[in-house]
RNA sequence: GCACCUAUAGUUCAAUGGAUAGAACACCGGCCUCCGGAGCCGGCGAUCUGGGUUCGACUCCCGGUGGGUGCACCA
């Protein structure tokens, strides 16, 4: 029996063949393998009991025919045993000795990477995330596209995926029209403005919002102005490049910190030569009709999209005006994927409030596509909800605005200073410094990430950098705890010989071993749902029961092969907490 | 008004339709001459409400209640 990666699939298939050979079973049987509650065993199949009774036999006495053929049919005893419990659940357990093998096999970073390969192999796939604004300052809003996207992103390309990392800049919207029209309106001269621009352009494009609440004329104005740019006028093209320029630089500064990597910077601008034929085809396949002088896309089969509503709420992919929208050039950039990148997935990282128009997206490229014979991919939206105040209401400021997100990791650095002071004062103030930063950068990121991400999540400064309970300071401490055992050993090696290890022997090292093997089905899901709470999740548990193992079993004993598989399961622990971090976009520490 | 999301211990969060609903914080009680005490072990304590489907429901369906969000020319 070879040493699997992908447990679970193994069983499932090898379950799957042998109920095919069993005239008691018929193509209808899912065998419904999943990890199972450590006190059954690692595994499950409990397809036997729904088959069962649609077949109205046994579930039991089933089970074990089941399991019978299963004994003869390549399972290794000395690796796997096999029991059934209650009404015809299937226990597979795995034994120390399998354990410990699979643990000398997969031994390394690379080794789990070339085995998770496989698991997306090579998919093409485009990650749109952390499109941020143009002319905004980085706000708390924004951080979460960050953390999240490029958690996600990590996971993917871990699993195997080959990924382009698309930041879809929102730099074309009609907010340029307000701000092109209030910065002529002041005399603003932007080469002048210096190191200061980003702040003052968030003001003005306030300022100007509410002078076109208060003036409705001036929003004429405001929308020539954005007309004129859309058709290239170099007075206000130079305007907006300037913008942009500026809102950029801000942006990779934040990204360098919150060591978010993008590849390509592709803005709503630039498919602004791409929407024209957008139009012609939706139009030409009838897909696209006139609406109150807008083009939009009616989705009758859905009753919110449809056009006999009460409010009605097309698809509207040109304006009145005949400006391009946000719909326009998602339309534009999911035809250039395609064509450019050959997608065969999309992932979309916003907010939950843009839910509707993803799936409005979706549905009109699938229309779209169908109709033109192209190949669709794979569309996922992966939305999340809002970080809350300890009010439960959204998280701001005490005066009501939106948190600057230079203010917040500023904020979780000094924190986290304290702290680490506090914890180690040992330590000079330089190397202090350095995990202060870490460490906190790295907590709001395990907050933001932690929880499942469609929950809105509250937000608390105590929480997050507390070294008790799921947090980033929590599993950092354990990782350089056990660095620390390493560190002491002869220079960094242990100068023991992982092949002399024995198999895992107490009911600490088994269940640390068991939990270790669990890894990859837990990557598995937080891959295929995109949801990375399950890693973290994991983690945690995973470092509690090292502590169990580490309390309970000294690992520097004098006999070698003890000494050896101790040091063994410390190693991988690390290796897997280590690994775990990264996916999460976290870089792990050694000394804290 | 319509639609979508959501409700789990005192609090913050878990639980691909599976076995006795798990953690952490807080509270209470134990352990250890402890390889980093930033430790280990245990106790207390919860599925909003009413129906339904199922061998089996926190999970799926229907009706309430509370909270959040969205409803074309903003992104």
């Amino acid at each position: 029996m070879d040493i699997w990666f992908d447990l679970a699939k193994e069983i499932d298939a090898l379950t799957a063949s042998a109920a095919v050979e069993m005239e008691e079973f018929d193509e209808s049987f899912a065998p419904d393998t999943r990890m199972a509650d450590p006190r059954f065993g690692d595994y499950q199949v409990n397809g036997v009991l729904p088959y069962a009774k649609s077949n109205r036999t046994n579930p039991r006495a089933l089970a074990e025919k089941l399991v019978a053929r299963l004994r003869g049919a390549g399972i290794d005893p000395e690796y796997l045993e096999l029991t059934i419990a209650g009404p015809g659940f299937i226990n597979f357990t795995f034994t120390p000795r399998f354990l410990t093998d699979w643990l000398k096999r997969y031994a390394s970073g690379e080794a789990l990477r070339e085995a998770a390969s496989a698991l997306r192999g090579g998919r093409r796939t485009v990650v749109d995330f952390p499109s941020a604004n143009t002319a905004k300052q980085p706000h708390i809003g924004h951080l979460r596209p960050m953390v999240i996207g490029e958690s996600v992103a990590r996971l993917l390309e871990f699993c195997g995926a080959q990924t382009v990392r698309d930041n879809h800049l929102g730099d074309w919207g009609t907010n340029f029209g307000t701000l092109i029209m209030k910065i002529k309106q002041d005399g603003i001269r932007l080469e002048d403005l210096g190191a200061d621009a980003l702040p003052l352009l968030d003001r003005l494009y306030k300022e100007g919002s509410q002078l076109e609440r208060d003036n409705p004329e001036l929003r004429d104005i405001s929308r020539a102005e954005l007309v004129k740019l859309q058709n290239s006028d170099p007075e206000n093209t130079a305007i907006w490049q300037t913008i942009v320029d500026i809102s950029k630089k801000a942006f990779e500064r934040i990204f360098a910190e919150m060591d978010v990597r993008t590849d390509v910077t592709l803005g709503e601008s630039f498919y602004r030569d791409k929407v024209q034929r957008v139009y012609d085809e939706l139009i030409e396949i009838g897909l696209a009709e006139e609406s109150d002088g807008a083009l939009v896309v009616w989705h009758d089969e859905v009753p919110r999209f449809s056009r006999d509503n009460e409010r009605p709420n097309p698809f509207n992919i040109r304006k009145k005006d005949g400006a391009s929208n946000y719909a326009s050039t998602d339309l534009a950039t999911v035809l250039y994927r395609l064509d450019e990148f050959q997608a065969e997935e999309i992932i979309y990282l916003t907010d939950s409030r843009q839910r509707d128009h993803f799936q409005q997206l979706f549905l009109t490229t699938r229309k779209w596509f169908e109709k033109t014979g192209r190949p669709l991919p794979d569309l996922h939206h992966v939305w999340w909800g809002a970080i809350l105040g300890p009010d439960k209401k959204p998280f701001k400021t005490k005066s009501g605005e939106a948190v600057q997100l230079r203010e917040l990791l500023d904020e979780a650095r000094s924190r986290a200073f304290a702290v680490v002071t506090e914890k180690s004062p040992g330590l000079p103030e330089s190397e202090r410094r350095a995990i202060a930063e870490s460490v906190g950068i790295s907590a709001v990121k395990y907050a933001d990430l932690s929880s499942n991400r469609t929950q809105d999540y509250v937000f608390s400064w105590e929480r997050l950098l507390s070294f008790d309970g799921n947090t980033a300071p929590y599993l950092l401490y354990a990782v350089a705890r056990i660095h620390s055992i390493f560190s002491k050993l002869d220079g960094g090696k242990d100068g023991t010989d992982e092949a002399a290890a024995s198999p895992v022997e107490t009911e600490t090292e088994i269940a640390l071993a068991r939990k270790l093997i669990g890894f990859v089905s837990v990557l598995k899901q937080a891959a295929s749902d995109l949801r990375p709470h399950f890693i973290c999740t994991y983690l945690f548990e995973l470092a509690g029961t090292f502590s169990s193992f580490y309390n309970a079993d000294r690992v520097l004993v004098d006999d070698a092969p003890t000494r050896a598989r101790r040091l063994m399961l410390c190693r991988r622990t690390l290796l897997i907490l280590e690994t775990g971090l990264r996916l999460l976009g976290i870089t792990p520490l050694k000394r804290m």
